[in-house]
DNA sequence: TTAAATTGTAATCGTCAAGATTACAAATAC
DNA sequence: GTATTTGTAATCTTGACGATTACAATTTAA
């Protein structure tokens, strides 16, 4: 329910499609397990979608499945599929009257630049195979 | 305007009071440069000087200077300064009933972990001292 | 062909964070 | 003492986002 849950919820549903394997999911089943409605599991599953890395089928039996190997899915994957880049927004309208307002945007999406290519690079390290390892391997 | 912008704008106005130096900026001044309302630069302000970051003083020829200097400023220290430290929520409540459920709060913040650090490396990097040469490199 | 199941998506509501604004007390220089 | 300026509370508005309802489109199976 806090704001901007969709990166952890995305990899909520691609745990648990990698551990479903070929069985296809219902986004009725995920919302259980996620603890929300099964609307905000179907957005969550169409971006992912778009994005190449789930497929659903509609109708009777239908459902969700991982359209690429778990070994090939990344965290930063998700993360791109679902999120709006704005991880730092640069405030606008700076005043062109003064140097520093004239110049401070561009000097900050170059940090803002590097930022997010550190944070980037943390991300494809982890594919979701190795995270469902993680959990197997602790799941009591 | 847009959401989160604490951290461009703090950035904005250590570049401004470093470019001013023993100078004291009121806040109205740095509301102009920004192009923002007087009381949300001084919530920043206030931020920046419960962080031992800046010093401002009320009354006549008040408004805020640096407390260290610019070399020593990096902007983690402006963010650990007005940001919370929520970048990447987690949903709680997972359902307790799937192995998925009961485990991917934990791998997450440990992923979350990593990437944080990953930005935090990267933010400490740069100083407010060599951002500012390199607006003024720029500067026209 | 009929019926049931399931996704896709639009529409709406409530909530929460955050910037904008007003107001005013406290402090400070002259 | 007066003008200036910060500190802060209170309020308003806006935007993002999750929750929910509703329904058309699709698919399987009997």
């Amino acid at each position: 329910m806090p704001g901007n849950c969709q990166f952890s919820m995305a990899v909520h549903i691609a745990a648990l499609l990698a551990l479903a394997g070929d069985a296809p999911k219902t986004s009725a089943e995920i919302a259980h397990s996620i603890d929300t409605n099964p609307v905000v599991v179907r957005r969550i599953v169409a971006a992912l979608a778009r994005a190449g890395l789930v497929t659903a089928r509609r109708g009777a039996a239908g459902g969700s499945v991982l359209a690429l190997p778990a070994e090939r899915i990344t965290l930063h994957d998700l993360r791109a599929a679902v999120e709006t880049p704005d991880a730092f927004a640069i405030h606008d309208h700076p005043s062109s009257a003064c140097p520093v307002g004239r110049n401070i945007e561009r000097v900050l999406s170059g940090v803002r630049g590097r930022a997010e290519a550190a944070l980037v690079r943390e991300l494809k390290r982890t594919t979701i195979a190795e995270l469902v390892s993680d959990l197997q391997a602790t799941a009591a």
